[in-house]
DNA sequence: ATTGACTTTTACGTAAACGTAAAGTATAGT
DNA sequence: ACTATACTTTACGTTTACGTAAAAGTCAAT
């Protein structure tokens, strides 16, 4: 029943492509808590330790301030008995989600400028052949 | 014909919420280039400056770096004489417009996994009633 | 048993992106 | 003429997010 899937630092830093003391600096400030292995002290990370480095790097990619990214775990983790921090996690979801739509909207207007920027530039291109 | 509409220092930052001192450091690693006036010496930002600055700042909301902000600019003002040059930017862009695309994908899951939440907790609300 | 490849902690270093303070200049209003 | 406000340059300070090096421990393999 417990599969027991744990991953070395190494392992994850290769996984993410980040160094080791990337990972080390996220237990550093709070956002990791890795169980040890007794004699050798290793640092021994769970599959939901892992879940939560993606997550960190994840609203890293997307310049996020690790405030932000703490409040967005914050809300993978709720305990569902707490009705009020059940309320509380659906407004700021419902917030991150207004915001995921702008930046959508916001990435495919880019998008459509560069690919604007392409067909003029191909348009001149092929003119001058 | 020559509209003219220039902007000071001050109104930009106030308009777009950053301090004088971001819009001077953005010139300072050479990303704007203002003009100045004759006697003051006081810098004056045309349309032009103030579009690269949305540029910038937009960027900055991504999450990319300055340098990278830069290279997508620089997409923007290519000489269309020179064709070398506007071959590298198709290149440039057609990479950019991928990464585009992975972000969106990823920010809709990130949403669809907010929205599963959302989906859960209200449940969770609702049975408890 | 020693080499190599990992790991640990401690601690100083660093680049990016500004903040902040000092000291001076320009201009508009009273 | 004085004051307020906005601008200028110079330059040191600060935070974030790690990089990097040193010294030591663990573990498997040769």
């Amino acid at each position: 029943m417990n599969e027991q899937v744990t991953y070395t630092i190494s392992e994850l830093a290769n996984e993410f492509d980040v160094s080791t003391r990337t990972i080390r600096y996220y237990e550093e400030v709070g956002f990791l808590h890795p169980g040890r292995k007794g004699d050798s002290n290793q640092r021994i990370y769970t599959r939901k330790d892992r879940g939560r480095l993606k997550l960190i790097l994840r609203g890293k990619r997307f310049g996020f301030s690790l405030k932000e990214i703490n409040e967005m775990i914050n809300l993978y983790e709720v305990d569902p008995d707490q009705k009020e921090q059940l309320k509380k996690a659906i407004e700021y979801g419902d917030k991150r989600v207004a915001e995921l739509d702008e930046m959508i909207e916001e990435l495919k207007l880019i998008k459509k400028e560069i690919l604007d920027f392409r067909e003029k530039f191909m348009l001149i291109l092929e003119d001058t052949q």
